[in-house]
DNA sequence: AATAAATTTAATCATTTGATTAAATTTATT
DNA sequence: AATAAATTTAATCAAATGATTAAATTTATT
């Protein structure tokens, strides 16, 4: 064995590529980053991964499993329509609090490189494809909710809560926050969220 | 003179510039790039401009003009709260929907070089400070909106409307569509937004 | 302990990239 | 037309960057 209290190598270059890649993105990345943040030698990098990209492509995966597993969970739980897109809601938030950058750095990814969209967007589509679809239609039938095409809700609760944290750093010059202070506005925002949406969603 | 058809260099130049900066963000984009798109020698860029950060700073600068310039015109023209809630979104709207990837590169900048919040959070400061919030305070004191924080308004509209466009690959992919099928959904859509922000808004 | 295998390092390569230079060409001025 | 100024180009530089190599060091196996 090689490691003393510290962790094992690979996982500290893939740590400390995934706090790069994510404060930086690819292409504002550079491999000399990495090893000075992980503190080894650069080849090493490319012992361990074969190059950037395939370094990059773990953190990626890793990102997205992060975001999709809790996800599907949610779905596959025995709850009302309702109660799933409120616990939908409380997901998202508590996983992008945890990762402020996380979101721009899947975004962003997706635009620079369209090929992971497909990977992306068939994990996505899965979601639509659980019961949630069926319990949705059930819903609108029933009178429950609002008769609204589902991808706009897919769209809503993404958007609400995701651009809070793209848009972090301008809401908190414009409005002279610090940390804390954001954090307590989160607080107050995610009620605002989860009020208007059900509000416009559920009729009664 | 040494335009023949085309326009001067220089607007050649910034064209070409912001095409390929708006595409690829700073990082991810070569002045050779920048220079063929142009169809023009490399050289020429540091000619007119002295550097690729002094390019792409012009470009910034405009594309920020671009977005704040009918905002802050919506908001001194003489209509209620509420007309001019919508308006903004009518706007925002509008403008995101001509520039789909505006946004993106906007936070992407401000992510990258959070200098430039000092200047975008100027002027978007004075959007807060005009009539605007004390018209607020008076249609949240009679009665007529919910008493919410300005703040959280001011975050809920660039997030419904933004989030749209940052996540247009995303939404494209998943749902199969074609352009033409997105822009459908964008009429949607953007209608599903100006009723639940109304609905949450507007109290009677 | 001796040897083999795995891990780590320093040095270096080949490209790419932002920028400059000096010459060539075009346009303006006299 | 002759000259000066502005514009454009080709060639090139220096630094940065992703990657490789060969040697050194550490760990595992016999």
């Amino acid at each position: 064995m090689k490691c003393l209290l510290n962790e094992s190598t690979e996982e500290r270059i893939k740590a400390a590529a995934a706090k790069i890649f994510m404060e930086k993105g690819f292409d504002g990345t550079t491999t000399r980053d990495i090893a000075k943040e992980a503190g080894l030698n650069s080849a090493l990098m490319n012992y361990y991964f074969r190059s950037k990209e395939k370094l990059f492509a773990g953190v990626f995966d890793e990102m997205c499993e992060l975001f999709f597993h809790g996800l599907t969970e949610i779905l596959s739980q025995p709850l009302s329509f309702k109660e799933k897109i409120l616990a939908l809601i409380d997901h998202d938030f508590k996983i992008f609090r945890e990762n402020p950058a996380l979101s721009n750095f899947i975004l962003n990814e997706l635009h620079r490189n369209p090929e992971r969209l497909i990977d992306i967007a068939k994990k996505a589509s899965s979601i639509r494809s659980t019961v949630l679809e069926k319990q949705f239609n059930d819903a609108v039938a029933s009178g429950e909710i609002r008769n609204v095409d589902i991808k706009h809700i897919l769209l809503l609760i993404p958007a609400n809560i995701q651009f809070i944290f793209i848009s972090k750093p301008l809401t908190m010059k414009i409005h002279n926050m610090c940390e804390n202070d954001f954090e307590l506005f989160l607080d107050e925002h995610i009620n605002v969220v989860k009020e208007m949406v059900a509000n416009y969603l559920f009729l009664k």
